[in-house]
This record gives structure tokens, sequence and C-alpha cells, in this order.
DNA sequence: CCCATAAAAGATATCCGTATCTTTTGTTGG
DNA sequence: CCAACAAAAGATACGGATATCTTTTATGGG
């Protein structure tokens, strides 16, 4: 019996929201990348990105064309596509309605002994995937305020 | 390719944290109960219960005793033990330090474009679990303002 | 029109968290 | 001391998240 584990998000999770942010930033000087290129910038395993770009872009968060000068865009850049809109896709639909300490039902009513205070961290966190959006992270990035993987791209 | 996912915590954390809880609870009142009862009250898979209170035990966070009376117990009840002490046996180590964004590395130098809000998040959820204590938690249970399962125990 | 291109789809593989069952070891009450 | 009891340990199973490979379908440039 091992211990172990991973972060707050799922890897599909994460892949989703740099993938985008690179679609964005490509589509705004005029590229169409494919899911290769995307992998490759975004350092996520080729074939798996491949599937998750399948996932969100069926649930319509981004578009694509086959064949040449094919690739993912979006059709409307503009639009504002918040994390909690990616999540919607890649996890699980109660994510932010669960109970910390695992009870099935836990409310206000009927509270789990931690209830109160983490419904208060866990309502920060919803708060923040709705502020966020693919466009305020990309502008950060064109900003050079932040990176998207360990070295610069564009 | 499914989506899909859970809550912030593991299984293995969420049946770690009530089974300790019912073990303090219980020796409060003089007794020392067996994986099979604990698994019962806290409405947990019976022998994964067991495996988790192997861990746990391993780890010292709750002593044990094999045969005739045998069972978990604590050794200084009065010492508290708070979650954090929990997720460092049954998270991954850097659980409060991973990078939301998935980057291997990200830091205030070289941040992600989420990384200072997400950090906020981070830091409170870590806040509260280093707050929240078994004792903590159980005197809630005690004074009736929380509930360990679905129905009043004791 | 057809071929090169690129995504979609399908099949399969691997790992880990979760779960169950069986055997062994240790303890204690009678 | 031994018989019943209870945890520890070992083996195995299973599903879901993650990952890879191959085949099919769609698109547009030449």
């Amino acid at each position: 019996m091992d211990k172990l584990r991973f972060a707050m998000l799922g890897k599909t999770t994460e892949y989703s929201i740099r993938a985008l942010v690179y679609i964005y930033l490509q589509n705004r000087v005029g590229a169409r990348p494919g899911f290769k290129e995307i992998a490759k910038n975004i350092d996520s395993p080729e074939e798996f990105t491949g599937k998750v770009l399948q996932l969100i872009a069926r649930a319509g968060l981004v578009s694509s064309l086959k064949g040449r000068g094919g690739g993912f865009f979006f059709d409307d850049p503009e639009k504002p596509l918040s994390l909690v809109e990616v999540m919607k896709v890649t996890e699980s639909q109660d994510f932010f309605h669960k109970c910390g300490f695992g009870l099935k039902s836990c409310d206000a009513d009927n509270p789990c002994p931690m209830h109160d205070e983490y419904a208060v961290v866990r309502d920060s966190f919803f708060d923040l995937m709705k502020r966020l959006t693919i466009q305020s992270l990309a502008t950060k990035i064109n900003q050079n305020k932040a990176v998207l993987n360990r070295l610069e791209i564009l």
C-alpha cells in the first residue's frame, strides 16, 4: 500500500488549458497549430494531447479542421473562455460541490466537521477558475509576465 | 476518451481522517475499535480500510495492538494531530507546492500565468489543513455541531 | 482530380488508486 | 499455556486516468 498523489487538477485539465492558451496565442499571429506542434510547445505527450484536443473540440471549446493547412483554432477568439468551462468538460461535474471530508451528503444543515471552513476554500478556488480565462492567461504571457513552458516560446 | 474526476483529496486521505476521528472519539469513552468496526462507522470499504489503517499506523499517526482486546488507539490523545500531518502520509509530498498550470518549475521568479492567484487559494487550503486537527473535528461532533456519517453515532 | 496533409477514431497498453481475499503474526483472556 | 481474537502482510483484482499506435476520414493545394 503506497501513498502518493497529484495536484488539484488532472492532467487532462492541465493539458487542455495549456493547449488552449497556445492555440489562442498562435491564432493571434495568424497560425493554426496541429496537435504535434501543440504538444511540443506545451510539453505534453503527443498522442495523448491529440486525444485531449479531440475531447475539448467535440465539446465545442475549440474548432478544428482536417487536411492541408488544418489545425486547431477559435471561431470567436474574443469570446471569453473561463477555466471553469474547461473543467466542466475535463473534470467531474460536481468537482466544486464535493464534501472535503468525503460524505455523500454534506451541507450547512447537516455539515461534516470541516464543512464551513472547507467550503470557503473550495468556493474561492471556484471563483478563481471562473475569473481566469484562456484570454487572460494568454495576455500575461504576451506581456512577458508569465511563461507557458519553462522556455520562452513565440 | 472520457472525462471524469474526483475531489481535492484522495479516498485514502478521506478514510484516514474519518477513521482517526472515530478512533479518537471511541478512545475517549474507553474503547479501542478494530478496523471492521471503524469501517462500519465511517462508511468505508472494510478491507481497504484495514490497509489504510496499516499505512497510517506504520507512519506513527496512531497505534495498534493485535489479539484479544486489540484495536487502534492514540498513545497521547491530546497531542494535536493536524490534517496536514495526515496528508503527509497519504498524499504526494509536494501537494501544496505543485503548479496549478502543470509546470515542473513555477515560482514567483518564473511564474505560470495563474501562479499568483492560484498560490493564494492553495495556500489558504494549506493553512486550513494545518489549522484543523483530529481533535478539533472530533470536538465538533461531540458538540453535535457536525456528523461523522450521515447518521449519528455514539 | 488526386495526393499530401492533418485531425478523428479505434484498438491496445500501462500505471496507479482503490478494493478484496487469504495467510501469517502477535496478543491476551481464561 | 492455548484458544480465540485481531491486526499485519502478501497476493490478486479491477477500473479509471494516462499514454501509444494504427487506421480512417476529411480538406485543400497543386
